[in-house]
DNA sequence: CGAAGCATGTAAAACGTTACATGATTGG
DNA sequence: CCAATCATGTAACGTTTTACATGCTTCG
C-alpha cells in the first residue's frame, strides 16, 4: 500500500523539508493517527527520489553540516492527487493490547482490574489534555482550502476518540466498583 | 512484546482448541480489537509448544484427518497471569489511512471530500450494526468472574468507538456541506 | 564547554499480509 | 457430487521497531 510514500508526498506538497523535519512532523502533528521513525523515513525518501517523485538540494548548515532539502516533483504531485481521491475500505481494527488484557480480565481480581483501568485513564486523560491545548489555536473552523482545515478536523477526531476511550474506561471502572460492593455485602 | 503469545494463551485458558479454532476466534471475537491470521498462528503455536506453555494431542477427525488439539500447561497459565497483571503505557495511536487522507484533504474539492466521508460512514455503520446485533445477547451485565464479562466490556468499547467515529464523520460532512453552500452563494 | 537538539544513515529483528500448497469432511 | 468449511502448514514480501553508528550546531 505504501502509505508512508503518500504521507511524505503530502507533507512535501505543503513545503520543502529535510528527512529530519518529516520525522518531527510525525512526532508532533501526525501522531494523531500514525507514527513513523527516521529509520523508516530516510530509506523511503531515498526510494522516492529514485522513483522521481521527489528531488533534493544539499544545503550547508553552519560550517560543514550537510542537509538534504527535499521537494515534491510534478510527478509526485500527480501521484499524490490520484491517491487522495481513492475510496478505501475501512481497515481491520488495529491491535489494542489493553483491550486484549481486559478481554481476559475475568482471571484478575476486581482490585487489579480497577488499578489497570485507572492507570489507563490517567494516561489517556493526559493525551486528551495535550490535544485540547493544541485545539485552542483554532477559534473558528479554518477555511476548507487551507492546510489548517485537514489539521483541524483530524484534531477534532483525535479528541473525540480520546474522549470516547475515557468514557469506556469509566464505564468499566463503574462495573468493577459495583461488583466490588456486592462482593463485600455478601461477606 | 509477543502479544500473540498471550492472546493464544488466553484463549487456550478458556478451553482446548486447534489452530483453526483460534483463527476463527480472531475472526469472530477478537476482531473487536485485533486480527491475526492462520499463517501467524500456526508457527506461534509450534513455538509455544517448544517453550512448554502449551501441549497438544493429535485427534482423528473422520477417517484420516489429523488435527492438533492444543491445551495450556500450568507453566502457560502462570505466564498468562503475570502478563495480565502488567501495567502498560498507552500505545502510539495506530495508523489510520483515512485520517491521513483527510489531513491532506484541502487538495480535494468539496464534492470529493463528501463522497469519501459518506463512503466511510456507510462502512462504519455496517460494522456498528454487526456489533450491536452481537450485543443483543447481553440482557444484563455478565458476572465479573465469567468469560462473558471480558467479552461484554470489550464489545461495549467497540460500539462506543464505532459511534464516536461516525459522529466525527458526520461533523466533517457538516463542515464540507456548509462550505459548499457558501461557495454557491458567492457565485 | 556541555547539553539539547539537528542531521543522516544502516542492520537486525519482530510483526503482519499475501500467496503458495495440500488435502479431508460435512451437509445439502 | 459439489461447495463450503475444516485443517495445517510454508515462503516471500512488506512494514515497523529497536539498536547501532556517527558527527555537527546552537544556546546558555
Amino acid at each position: 500500500m505504501r502509505t508512508l510514500k503518500y504521507a511524505i508526498l503530502g507533507l512535501l506538497n505543503k513545503k520543502d523539508m529535510t528527512g529530519y523535519d518529516i520525522a518531527k512532523e510525525f512526532k508532533y502533528e501526525l501522531f494523531k493517527f500514525w507514527h513513523a521513525r527516521h529509520s523508516q523515513i530516510y530509506p523511503e525518501l531515498k526510494r522516492l527520489a529514485e522513483e522521481g517523485f521527489v528531488t533534493y538540494d544539499i544545503k550547508i548548515s553552519g560550517d560543514i553540516l550537510e542537509k538534504k532539502l527535499y521537494s515534491i516533483t510534478e510527478k509526485g504531485q500527480k501521484e499524490l492527487l490520484i491517491w487522495l481521491h481513492k475510496d478505501e475500505n475501512i481497515s481491520q481494527t488495529p491491535k489494542d493490547v489493553f483491550r486484549l488484557r481486559m478481554y481476559f480480565s475475568n482471571n484478575l481480581d476486581l482490585e487489579s482490574r480497577i488499578h489497570l483501568l485507572e492507570n489507563q485513564k490517567v494516561q489517556h486523560k493526559e493525551k486528551l489534555d495535550i490535544l485540547k491545548k493544541t485545539a485552542e489555536q483554532y477559534s473558528e473552523i479554518p477555511d476548507h482550502n487551507t492546510d489548517r482545515f485537514g489539521d483541524f478536523i483530524v484534531l477534532e477526531g483525535a479528541i473525540m476518540r480520546q474522549e470516547s476511550v475515557i468514557k469506556w474506561l469509566d464505564k468499566c471502572i463503574g462495573y468493577c466498583k459495583k461488583a466490588q460492593k456486592e462482593e463485600k455485602k455478601n461477606k
